[in-house]
DNA sequence: CGGTCATGTCGAAAATGTTTCGATGAGCTG
DNA sequence: CAGCTCATCGAAACATTTTCGACATGACCG
């Protein structure tokens, strides 16, 4: 059953708009031999007739984007994650767009925009999603790939992460061995995936050695500077301070690490500290911050590979693949005080 | 004069294969009903007559992109890059395509690929060109709008920077203005001249106000953390060791502090540092870095700007434009040491 | 005023590329 | 061998763009 009355074609317009098929075209390709007149005439039955261009021409290979959308402003995190993709696309020959997320409502209309933009995909990063944005999307036949996300729908979505259970472990158990007991977390939104993990791991960890995780001891915030200040003061105010902080991401450390200045809390003598990540920023402390790696380039890396796969009509092995996090130790932890 | 042998259409290449336009055709596109021995024939056969799609086709209004492409790794500054970028990139519905250079020729090829792939501009960051680049990019048509270049050919290039020999001024005046005297410069490149021009504004600034600059004092680099630390160290270890550096940028006075630090130097009671950039870092370093900060997320954006209307074949005021500088005073500057 | 020339519009026809559909032949089956 | 399927290919129909000549108009000139 052919789709009723077959698309409308320029001898269709041309012939409703009383003109020859080659003017049409001029006006479609925005060419200067048409006059004023007959232009808008023939673009208002354009409109009417609902032309669109026929086949999608056979696209040039290069042109293939795929869009990495991040929910706020770029930081060190966004920079590896770029980076890796950005690598990644130079291989597949895939330019990678990147864009911040406005305001904008992801409807339909959204999607099939970025469709039309020519992107093949789309990587969210760090995002939270409202249910109807991957169905918007699957209408649109634009895959999607998350990284880290904030929260999962039930609908199955692709997303990469890393072992961030086993990344909190990691953390907490090197302070531990290093005598810790007063081991404070202060992490990311209470309710993001990625940071409920770490925080589990913390837990587990500090559980399985028979430390108590004190009163207080379990902040959130947004994984900024500004957090990892104001929480650390916090904490480290505690009548019972903390000798060690997990902190749930670098730049929280790096605000941890203020907050301990500010009180004359020398590091790592006075108070370890863990971060998490190992961003460009960890390396940059003073000092060196003790953290946990994740593979974020690889991260990257992954996420366009999988999306490509999608984009390609593939199967993808599993829904949802985590990459190893690995700690990595350097100045900022050591062994607890002797108390006074 | 029309250019010598008309240009191949799939007829030449049909003819010359001994195949029918048609089944060129569908090689082109990728349809399945060409055998896998006539597809290849057909494909060399395309290669060897350089076909090339016809007309540029009407292009849907949203597919327009335009490269930013940075010469090295992603730091905090080309962070901030993109991120100016891919605001007014949002704005003016353009996608920002983030690419690192490979090293890859930029050859025509290489141009006409990226307007193939749909690149309205190329914006080049921190790039070192050589003098062919420029050619290149105007046979395709490419506009190409530079930031922070490492050199100027001698074809005019529209490009973007900062005031950076004011920024230097201001930095050195400010140190001098805490007492002190004996004042290093550690810096990238020797040959890039937004390096050459900090380093400039130091020198006025220190002869300005009788300051000498004592032997060893300057030193090159390539802006990275590892250079700071051993350039640091170097100056450091002088028998006339200066009281306060300027560092050529964040990343640099990150390492110069690490180097400070491991003589178990105090900042900035026993030394201060001034930066260069204001990234993410200078607010994240113990303590916060006093630093010159270049706006670089207008440079980001005005180079957007600036290479659209340059697609869009106008005309621009300048062909450099400078954004202004600031010094931002943080806490790793202080008075000049008494002697002890 | 009539002739000439430049200019703006337009369409017929040619050029180019894509899609449909039938032809052909190889290989397999019964 | 008849009959069937399937992959491959091209002729022809289509869709669109481009070229080029036709025509009208108005300016300019002698």
């Amino acid at each position: 059953m052919p789709s009723g009355p077959r698309r409308a074609t320029l001898a269709t317009v041309a012939a409703s708009a009383g003109v020859s098929v080659a003017t049409v075209s001029k006006v479609l390709n925005g060419r200067s031999d048409v006059s004023p007149a007959t232009r808008s005439l023939v673009q208002s039955l354009l409109q009417e007739h609902d032309y669109v261009a026929p086949s999608p021409r056979r696209e040039p290979p290069g042109l293939a984007t795929v869009e990495l959308q991040f929910d706020t402003d770029l930081n060190a995190y966004s920079t590896e994650i770029i980076q890796g993709a950005v690598a990644a696309g130079a291989e597949a020959g895939v330019g990678i767009v990147v864009s911040i997320r406005s305001g904008a409502a992801r409807t339909t209309a959204w999607a099939r925009g970025l469709v039309a933009a020519g992107r093949r995909a789309l990587i969210a990063v760090t995002g939270e999603l409202t249910s109807g944005q991957p169905a918007a999307l699957a209408r649109a036949r634009l895959p999607l790939v998350l990284i880290d996300p904030l929260n999962l729908p039930r609908t199955r979505v692709t997303s990469i992460g890393s072992t961030n259970f086993a990344g909190g472990v990691a953390a907490t158990q090197h302070l531990l061995s290093l005598g810790h007991r007063r081991i404070a977390y202060i992490g990311g939104p209470a309710t993001a995936a990625c940071n409920q993990a770490r925080l589990h791991g913390y837990r587990a960890a500090m559980e399985a050695e028979g430390a108590p995780v004190l009163p207080g001891f379990v902040r959130s915030g947004h994984f900024r500077f500004h957090d990892g200040m104001v929480s650390g003061a916090a904490v480290l105010d505690l009548p019972h301070a903390p000798t060690a902080i997990f902190a749930g991401c670098d730049e929280v450390a790096v605000g941890v690490m203020e907050a301990a200045r500010a009180r004359g809390l020398r590091i790592p003598e006075e108070l370890s500290i863990v971060g998490f990540d190992d961003t460009q920023i960890a390396q940059v402390t003073s000092p060196p911050l003790t953290t946990v790696r994740q593979p974020l380039r690889e991260m990257g890396g992954v996420a366009l590979r999988t999306a490509l796969r999608l984009a390609a009509g593939e199967r993808v092995d599993s829904h949802h693949v985590e990459l190893a996090t690995e700690l990595v130790v350097r100045g900022s932890t050591a062994p607890v005080p002797r108390r006074a």
